[in-house]
DNA sequence: TCGACTCACATACCGCGAGTACGTACCCAG
DNA sequence: CTGGGTACGTACTCGCGGTATGTGAGTCGA
């Protein structure tokens, strides 16, 4: 097994003219251990993953890797890098089209539910990221891909309210509905029925921001800094 | 260094009539093996921490660690549950006192932002609980501690307007929630004020939690199996 | 075209650390 | 006091990440 990838020695692009074929072979074999190990990332995870068998599945040796990577945890991170981009540009994909900022925010829930459903993305970035990279790498790289678009959509919900609000408390709630997405994607991703897990995600999402919407509709303002008025949650607000 | 831990070597208890002298001593190194364990868990990681170190921390070796665990993992899982359980016990604390629902919901609110500020709790059961146990594990333990503490809070909040919903749906919340402020805390711990931060954090989710009883006062209906209504955003709901 | 130089690897090796096999001292029942 | 079992300690193996160094195929200037 295994011999499938990194079969294609010689890439597609005859005659670019500032490459090399040296430069060709290099990338290729680098992409090929890229490949490798993300694929042994997210079956057997990153402990369970020896670099042997990376470098045997990419038909290379130790000296190529180390070659091309600093380490183990470089590979990682590369792969890290290129599962959170791709899944970055998947979303991004799906937030075409809409202008309207709800349905923008169900079509990046949705992109976002799928995404999440993905074993590599699972796997690699949500469960293993923070622990193989530390939570301050995790969250860098986080901050300037997926997470980026979570902030946009819910900056757009927001904003679409009367209300304007501080970066921070932005900032604030779009960890909130990320680390949510989260980690209900996770838990749909292990449900019984995946299908039917995502779409109650999905209604229950849509319900909070629902929520928001009738909060805008009668006027309550959003928080603002929260450092000299002690909000609270409404004790006494209606019923009851 | 690492030698003030595990001192005590005579446990405090003198005449307890059917444990023996042995047993005690028994669990007196469990004991301090897993206190040490924990220690250097949460300051270095599960893979930086060397079995050597931690037995030395002790003060016994090797074959003592593998007569009371058949492994570094197992050593681990220890190590969380025990911080599990001291988190959870904590939130129930501070949910005792608390008999309205929303005044409970804050309260657990703060509790679980105090505890997830905890080095080890972030350390052990956010960041690398999942990594190390596997995610089917690492949700059997949260399943029976704190995670179980939100999905009662979650309850009685949503049960407290006039709905009521089914055991799926309440779950989808409870993780949403549970995610939310596991990720937010993580992100409260190591922001530049934290306690600003918190603040934050508890003004944001009480405020999706006043969208609920805006929602509630409304006559909103909290959405059901979701198998059959193609619950969606209220796209042409209320204004604009 | 032909050498020197360099890059992209391959090979051989080291040290650390998890796990294991086995020895042993100590406590407790009889 | 004696056998047995428990609670360790000791010594070892082996897999794995990392390193030092060799080497042959490109590349490039003269």
């Amino acid at each position: 097994m295994a011999k499938s990838t990194a079969s294609k020695l010689v890439p597609k692009v005859p005659g670019v003219p500032g490459v090399s074929r040296r430069q060709q072979y290099s990338a290729s074999t680098k992409r090929a251990l890229v490949d490798v190990a993300e694929e042994l990332f997210t079956t057997n995870g990153y402990a369970a993953t020896s670099l042997d068998a990376i470098v045997a599945g990419a038909r290379v040796t130790k000296g190529a890797l180390y070659h091309h990577f600093s380490g183990k945890q470089a590979l990682f991170e590369a792969v890290f890098e290129r599962v959170e981009t791709d899944a970055s540009k998947t979303i991004q994909k799906a937030l075409r089209g809409s202008k309207d900022p709800w349905e923008k925010a169900l079509a990046g829930l949705q992109a976002f539910l799928a995404v999440v459903r993905e074993p590599s993305y699972r796997r690699i970035v949500i469960q293993e990221g923070p622990s193989v990279l530390g939570y301050e790498r995790y969250r860098e790289q986080e901050e300037r891909s997926t997470f980026a678009n979570v902030l946009e959509i819910v900056r757009s919900v927001l904003s679409a309210g009367t209300w304007e609000l501080e970066e921070d408390m932005l900032q604030t709630f779009a960890r909130i509905f990320f680390g949510a997405m989260s980690s209900a994607g996770e838990s749909v991703s292990s449900a019984d029925d995946p299908v039917a897990a995502a779409q109650r995600v999905e209604t229950a999402i849509a319900f909070i921001l629902q929520g928001f919407q009738a909060l805008a509709d009668q006027g309550v303002p959003l928080p603002g800094t929260g450092a000299d008025e002690p909000q609270q949650l409404p004790e006494a607000a209606a019923d009851d």
